[in-house]
DNA sequence: AAAAATTAGTTAATTAAATCACAAAATAGT
DNA sequence: ACTATTTTGTGATTTAATTAACTAATTTTT
């Protein structure tokens, strides 16, 4: 029996694996399920039934004792992808791509940015580490095996994203704020501050359920 | 009859607010659900459901016709709480604060940045036409009314926090990589990057229903 | 002016997600 | 070793959200 992951729970897998890093800094070496809903709201039972998607054959968590933060770590990270060290590439290295990147380099979780790009001449060179190319040099300079890219531009956007997808990436984090179009099989994540601001206004001016 | 708006119906409303933007923009005058399935990827019967909240009388839309891109961006700025022009402040003026800053100076949507604050004092004074104070004049120069703030810094991150509840916040954008704790009221909306390029990465390489 | 074609709005059915309730497992105390 | 306590894991239930099916309104065409 295959076991499919319901998007609900995908969703909430960042939220823990963060909240359980920051458990490891402080020296936590287990937790219970209760202890995790004090930190990210989330129903004990509901965490507890997402954290049985992690573990294939044996279980993480111990009855009476909670979770193996170390263990639980180690599960979320290879579910979510982080162990496969994908090479992400950064499009724009303005002040928004300069706080990506800068941050990248101080936690390494996922992946790691290999190579960022901009249509300004004067930005080639390098950056936090990491190189970076003109525009006009993508195709010349295309890390292989490179699926995501994270998009910080606000010109050009879709003959961006179609070269992209052209060179083969999958996955795109979207900082745009524009609309654009992609092909079947390209997942894109959007990242708004706006709209976050403006689910904030709402939740605290309106009835909800 | 008291109509409540359900969580996930919420959520989608900021997703409709951009597509219709970028549709005013080009000067679009109606548009179809079908239409805005296109674009946003939502089934089109659960946008005409969504939109059903908007109007307490009489509905926008017209069968045939679709509905006014104007009075659904009204309707849906009203519910957003768009139109109340919320003061807003921004905490931490560092790479990403300053993407934040620039990006609400170009596009008048939520609310306003009335002031920012960090923790150098040579960045005080004006950035994109915005007031830079130093942290610790926080209290002394705190906006009146202001209920939302958007913290972008990482360090001294509860301390801040506590602050800014004592000052009458109710809302945070947070932007940190730490965890803190709010008092009962308080909503927090978090904006993770990695956690967005973990999704991503999940969605890429697992099943999903 | 009538007929045909669209398309929003809505009720009903389905599917997905969250929660409840409890059994089984592990621990800690006696 | 036994008992009490804690806490996980899961089948059953409930709740929320989505989708399907249909009705009625509006426009466009003939």
């Amino acid at each position: 029996m295959e076991k499919v992951i319901s998007k609900a729970t995908m969703a909430r897998f960042p939220v823990y694996l963060k909240a359980l890093r920051q458990m490891q800094v402080e020296g936590k070496e287990n937790v219970l399920s209760s202890e995790l809903y004090e930190v990210t709201g989330i129903q004990d039972t509901t965490i507890r039934r997402d954290l049985t998607y992690l573990s294939k054959d044996e279980n993480f968590g111990k009855p009476g004792k909670g979770y193996s933060v170390k263990h639980l770590i180690g599960g979320l990270s290879e579910v979510l992808g982080v162990g496969l060290d994908s090479p992400i590439i950064l499009i724009g290295v303005g002040n928004l791509g300069s706080a990506i990147l800068k941050y990248n380099r101080w936690q390494y979780t996922v992946g790691k940015i290999v190579g960022c790009y901009d249509q300004d001449r004067n930005k080639e060179g390098e950056r936090f580490g990491v190189k970076v190319h003109h525009i006009d040099d993508l195709e010349k300079t295309f890390p292989k095996d490179c699926e995501i890219a994270i998009l910080a531009i606000s010109e050009n956007v879709q003959e961006t994203v179609d070269r992209l997808m052209d060179l083969g990436v999958k996955g795109i984090v979207d900082f745009t704020h524009t609309h654009f179009t992609v092909r079947e099989g390209v997942e894109v994540k959007p990242v708004d501050v706006v709209a976050a601001i403006q689910e904030l206004v709402l939740k605290i001016h309106t009835n909800t359920n």
